[in-house]
DNA sequence: GCCGTTTTCGGCCCGACTGTTTTCAGTCG
């Protein structure tokens, strides 16, 4: 069994903060940024180590010749002798213990030399006896704020779902809506990037009187507690997250909202390719630092040429505008400079839903009402595909393949009276072994065939896929992984593989738009175009509401650079008729 | 440890806030 990429990521986001904590300079931050595309690679890094070995797995971009042999000593041994020589020298539950705010690996370090403290417990008490605030550099309060952080970590607080974060900030900002001081007001950080996870909430506000800002973001009804309130920033905590808020003077908006919206990665590349120029970016604008002796002197320092709009700050740079979606330092600059990027598809370009379920199996709503609700949504088709019965239905949820066999009878009834062509699918089960739950005969007389996986949803899941991907009648695959974000990760698949494969037999490879899926991600995504194949954009919608998912579904494959002719439900119904027919 | 229209060696983004300091280190984003 193999690891998988997020298993390999933090043992280096651990070794970084380790050698943090002895004071071990970039070292750490080579291993965060390798960590990071690690975590993001779209194959199965592991896998990738196990057949083709060093040179191959040093392709991840900031991976090199020392940490690509580390993995390969992972792999084969299940151990990286740094790492727990690293973790003979300073052992503490590192990852435990610097999730408490304020705490890093540098105190980390500091507190286990003074009070030999190694675990959250052991912090926990410390703090109750004050022995913290003997220790030199620490003092009463961070004694305080380590104890009542200590509170929040042991909850264990993962990352928020975007659909969760998402209605937070908008929450946020309706209230700073009604404040005469509160100018523009955006949100920033990886909820503007659409990001499956979010670490915490940033909203940037343009004001002219930030006092007042910093006030109503305090009155700010859900605030549940303050960690910090300075006089241009506040952060405060609301239902588990962390929600940051910036003022900003409305000259700088632009240049704030694009420093702010990140990713860190996209911004090194950013102020690297300014620095290239002559030019310096910072969060208060793009200035031309060439006539000046000192660019490092100060924050406003030479004649500004971009701040109050975010795209002038790219344009500025010679770069045309990358969306936020873009910014995950994936070779965006360089496409920008070239004019390369994508023409990403909008809400507008989706012409229908082709993964839906009604009260047939387990949705809530009728045929009907399903149909209704999509062509008043103003969609072209809509493609009914109940689940079929098999492994991973609970519950005898499902069709049988008699049912199914009257229900298509049904739809095409239904399908001729409707003002949108009503499809006739299913959503079968891809087995184990990678067989389909349902009989060739009656699949043959559906328009359109989801295959999904929906148990053993462990382990390397390529070969499934792909028989599934080669059986002719499969014309699109559902929720690919398998993933439940927070809860399960789901299959390793080989995206490149697969979608190959994809490419070759007219087999459509979902974005599942359902907020805890977002299967497949962006990285997946890109991969699959790069590799020729046809994306799917499905809400697996089990009431008509849930339409509205389409949304997270669209962002999720902007992440990964999808155009609309990369994706079929943005195709005209003959096209997607034809698609299924193939 | 990584990386290269400045380079195979010598750099490595930049600033706010806090708490402990008395000029700065650590943390965070």
């Amino acid at each position: 069994m193999t690891s998988s990429n997020d298993e390999l990521a933090s043992l280096f986001e651990e070794l970084a903060d380790r050698l943090d904590a002895q004071d071990v300079a970039y070292k750490p931050t080579a291993y965060r940024r390798a960590a990071e595309n690690i975590r993001e690679f779209p194959d199965t890094v592991a896998a990738l180590a196990e057949t083709d070995g060093v040179e191959a797995v040093q392709q991840i971009d900031r991976v090199g010749e020392a940490i690509a042999e580390k993995i390969v000593e992972y792999v084969e041994t299940g151990e990286i002798e740094e790492l727990d020589a690293q973790r003979e020298a300073l052992p503490v539950d590192i990852a435990g213990l610097t999730s408490v705010e304020g705490v890093g690996p540098k105190s980390v370090g500091t507190l286990y030399s003074a009070l030999g403290i190694e675990t959250l417990a052991d912090l926990e008490t410390a703090a109750e006896d004050g022995q913290i605030q003997t220790v030199s550099g620490f003092g009463q309060k961070t004694e305080a704020n380590i104890l009542e952080n200590i509170e929040f970590a042991k909850r264990a607080q993962q990352r928020q779902l975007l659909g969760e974060a998402l209605p937070i900030a908008t929450d946020l900002m309706a209230h700073l809506d009604g404040i005469g001081a509160v100018g523009r007001c955006e949100t920033a950080g990886s909820l503007r990037r659409w990001r499956e996870t979010i670490g915490d909430v940033d909203v940037l506000i343009a004001s002219d009187e930030p006092a007042a800002v910093i006030d109503a973001v305090e009155s700010w009804p859900a605030v549940e507690s303050i960690i910090e309130a300075g006089s241009q920033k506040a952060s405060v905590r609301t239902a588990g997250v962390r929600v940051d808020c910036r003022v900003v003077d409305p000259a700088e908006f632009g240049a704030a909202l694009q420093y702010f919206t990140g990713s860190k990665e996209h911004n090194v590349q950013l102020r690297n390719h300014a620095i290239d120029r002559g030019l310096k970016v910072n969060e208060y604008g793009v200035f031309d630092v060439s006539a000046i002796d000192d660019p490092d002197d100060g924050q406003r320092v030479g004649e500004r040429i971009a701040g109050s709009a975010e795209p002038d700050v790219y344009n500025a740079l010679g770069l045309s505008y990358v969306e936020p979606e873009l910014r995950e330092g994936r070779g965006e600059i360089e496409a920008a400079a070239a004019g390369e990027l994508p023409n990403l598809l909008t809400l507008d370009d989706i012409r229908g839903d082709l993964h839906i379920h009604t009260t047939s199996s387990d949705g809530t709503e009728s045929i009907e009402s399903m149909v209704a609700a999509a062509t008043e949504r103003g969609y072209d088709y809509l493609s009914i595909t109940d689940h079929a019965t098999g492994p991973g239905m609970v519950g005898g949820v499902g069709l049988t393949d008699d049912e199914l066999e009257s229900q298509l009878a049904t739809i095409h009834e239904l399908d001729d009276d409707a003002a949108i062509t009503v499809f006739a699918g299913v959503e079968a089960n891809i087995h184990a072994d990678g067989e389909i739950s349902v009989g060739d005969e009656l699949l043959e007389q559906l328009d359109c065939v989801v295959g999904s996986p929906h148990a053993a949803l462990d382990g390397d899941g390529t070969d499934r896929l792909l028989a599934a991907v080669n059986n002719p009648l499969v014309d699109v695959i559902g929720h690919p992984t398998g993933r439940l974000l927070g809860q399960r990760s789901g299959l390793d698949i080989d995206s490149s593989t697969l979608a190959t494969a994809a490419a070759d037999t007219d087999t459509a490879l979902e974005v599942n738009a359902n907020p805890r899926r977002l299967d497949l991600d962006g990285s997946r995504v890109q991969a699959a175009i790069d590799a020729g194949a046809t994306i799917a954009i499905n809400t697996d919608a089990h009431r008509s509401e849930r339409f509205d998912y389409v949304n997270y579904g669209v962002h999720t494959a902007r992440r990964g650079w999808a155009q609309s002719d990369d994706v079929l439900n943005c195709q005209p119904v003959d096209a997607v008729r034809a698609f299924f027919d193939r």
